[in-house]
DNA sequence: GATGAATGAGATTTCATTCAT
DNA sequence: GATGAATGAAATCTCATTCAT
């Protein structure tokens, strides 16, 4: 890829994630990206495409994320690799979790990516209760939809709600609970 | 308050939700609501302030709505309540809980709404809180903090990323969850 | 004139003249004399017939200040009354000035008003030629002209351009300028 | 400078001029200088950045005839080459100085210009200021206030306030007088 | 006399996109 | 690949004026 067409990429992503999609002009980005507006629309059909491409983009690299999680230690381990896998991520990499709640929730954004956060919820779904399966077929679903929504429900509140969020203590309690579960 | 205000209060509530605040234009307000634009500005500063209005008067009617918690009966039961009107709401004011997590997530209406926001976490924070104080002082920070991320997450999960999310099955769980909570 | 009448037409005069006629709203001007729209068109046909008003009335505040000119006393003593009569009004009613000066240059209320200003400047080039008349009928135009410039010149410099304008050395120069006229 | 730049600030004007700022419409200059509202706000920030180009080029207009006038001659000499360039312009340009007058006087623009105006009328008072020290030192302040008055009144009384002005015998006048002047 | 809700035309400005160079 | 002038539709907002009460 081009130099310029990743810079593009890298500007919109901080600026979308900042300013929200609707809120980051073409002409935002080319001045950030100190490049013309021709060549953005000669790497990107519209602005909706820069959006998608970002988007499937990081998806592919949480997949590649979640592959490093070793499958041949046992299920309790692998929790609880999981676990610290997200709150790391959610210390380290606050705006990319921003653009992603901002573009779920924003009705115009969701929309075109309709499709892309369908396949990205499946994978990372399956990947979970892969895990979970082997310490119960039959409660596998109800705990993976359970630790989805938990982890979901605390980078939200971390991100969004609470200034002094006690993401630490929050941490221990879930590995803890996940730690105690019985095959 | 006068019909049309009330009536561009209500339309505007709808299509934020639907379209989301950037892409909602005046325009359709006025013509949804059938009045005309000097009319919107005649009751309304700006767009934005009818967002703000919209906002501050659902986190009023969320604040009665809690009052009716009863709580003079026991722990248990206050946080089976709670479950329940959480999950009565989420199945039928939708169009709420979305409106409420695009203007959280959207950056530029996050911050003209900031300051309402954490004043209206900060409600529901301590109106958890104070039932698990009565199940345990030591750990009820703890707790508040892990049952509001559950919600939200639930939340979150249910409205805009799986299609099929089975909300009695999660209730379930949750009610369980919180039942078997000792003292 | 009914106190609210007059309470209109004085708050308009104020902020024309802080504001410009362009700039200032009916609803301006409803709110800070705190009276309704509809009071303000019950007693004014339009908002140009609020400034019409207003600059007719202060042409026939002129006048009668000018008729108290004492035309008996000696010519020299005349232009001197006169000298000090706009040099007093010049800084105890700069407002007054102001609002002249921007009514008359912008281009869409002057043409509302150009019978009237015509018309004023008229009656006051005719009571300035009547005294210069008793010193030299031959220059009395000339003279007349050139006063009107200098004081005209002095006000726009004096409330317009410099900051710090040496008023009270220009109106000794311009007393002493016309004390020294020949017959 | 694109061709099309030029026409906007030509049009702006030419418009600002004959209507006043507040009158001249965006639409207005896009329809006379016959260009989209998209081209106007791509090389200005807004109407009043257009403002503000207008009035510190012609500043640097005036500059540049005012080194014109030579200073190796005697005084009065320049005092009349002087006298002789104002009058000169203001037959000839009427348009800019009611340009001049009507964004001097409406507040609106004046705040905007304020700063350039001072600089403005500093560079004038020095420039002139200049040749009465080469005549009197001790009175050369007192004697730019008065010139630059009278230039200005009669600009004022010229364009704005008498239909059939003299200008030749008021020019004829003030010569006369700055050809007396006493070292 | 007095109110203020209501209108609608028109103002400034924004912005994704196109295209000649 | 690269530029940036140019477009035009649509956005937010302003405001003099009207009118039912």
């Amino acid at each position: 890829m081009s130099d310029n067409k990743e810079k593009v990429l890298e500007t919109a992503t901080k600026l979308f994630a900042e300013l929200g999609f609707e809120k980051t002009s073409m002409a935002l980005i080319c001045k950030e990206a100190k490049v013309s507006k021709g060549l953005v629309y000669h790497h990107f059909e519209s602005k909706k495409s820069i959006l998608i491409e970002i988007f499937t983009s990081s998806t592919h690299k949480m997949i590649e994320s979640n592959v490093n999680i070793n499958d041949t230690i046992e299920p309790k381990g692998e929790l609880k690799q999981l676990i610290n896998n997200v709150f790391y991520q959610l210390e380290n990499d606050k705006l990319f979790f921003q653009f992603n709640l901002n573009i779920m929730f924003q009705p115009s954004t969701r929309s075109l990516l309709e499709a892309h956060i369908k396949e990205r919820a499946d994978i990372l779904f399956k990947s979970v209760k892969r895990i979970f399966d082997k310490i119960s077929l039959d409660r596998s679903e109800i705990l993976t939809y359970t630790l989805l929504a938990e982890i979901d429900g605390i980078a939200l509140n971390y991100l969004s709600v609470f200034d002094d969020y006690p993401l630490q203590m929050i941490k221990a309690e879930l590995l803890n609970k996940y730690n105690k579960i019985k095959k």
